[in-house]
DNA sequence: GTTATACTTTTATAGGTATCGAACTATCAT
DNA sequence: ATGATAGTTCGATACCTATAAAAGTATAAC
């Protein structure tokens, strides 16, 4: 795994806002697993949960993407947020051996 | 698993000096499975590796040590670094269920 | 079209931090 | 004690970034 890769996505999860927002969308995913739920995230729905501005949650969640934590869809107004799997299992994996990847 | 705390572990990983230093940690660790060393680095080690002077690497080494992912003991004229295994599994799981620690 | 909602971009600012050089402390060897 | 080695602390600087306010864009509803 590319070292300043993964650099880049401890930065993007350094902030607690951000962390506040993976966090977010990881645990949906959990959710997900039970109730069948859609794990993503509207950004309006940070812009209520977080106490900042919604030009600020705008370029958390652009750091986000830029990290490649999560993706973003459009869906019609809305912009809606996903978690980047793959990227979650390498960063798991990081802890456990990163000698094998 | 405390937010404040998980933010504060991922920005000490953030910075790709800092990272080398945890990296080389994992690395030693998983190499001690098969041939039984240590699994710790003495300072020096890093300030030839990387390319900084002591005065920093002392800084980053602070820093690890007050996310909690790392702990230091001194022996003799030498300071030697070993991996928080406790902390390294609680940042494992963060991406693998979140919702239940 | 007009209005409203849901963001995004731009610009500015305040606070944080990685790094260095210089000076300091600790331990060891002689 | 003297010198050498290993590391820390301090002070300064240059860069980065989280946030906000204001203005801009996109979509939907009417």
């Amino acid at each position: 795994m590319d070292s300043r890769k993964l650099a880049k996505a401890f930065k993007a999860l350094s902030n607690p806002n951000r962390l506040q927002i993976y966090s977010e969308l990881i645990q949906r995913r959990a959710d997900s697993v039970e109730s069948k739920q859609l794990h993503h995230c509207g950004i309006t729905d940070f812009i209520n949960s977080l106490n900042v501005g919604a030009p600020t949650i705008s370029h958390h969640i652009k750091e986000l993407v830029n990290a490649d934590l999560i993706r973003v869809e459009r869906q019609g107004k809305f912009v809606n947020c996903f978690l980047n799997e793959a990227m979650c299992k390498q960063l798991e994996s990081f802890f456990n051996h990163s000698s094998k990847d």
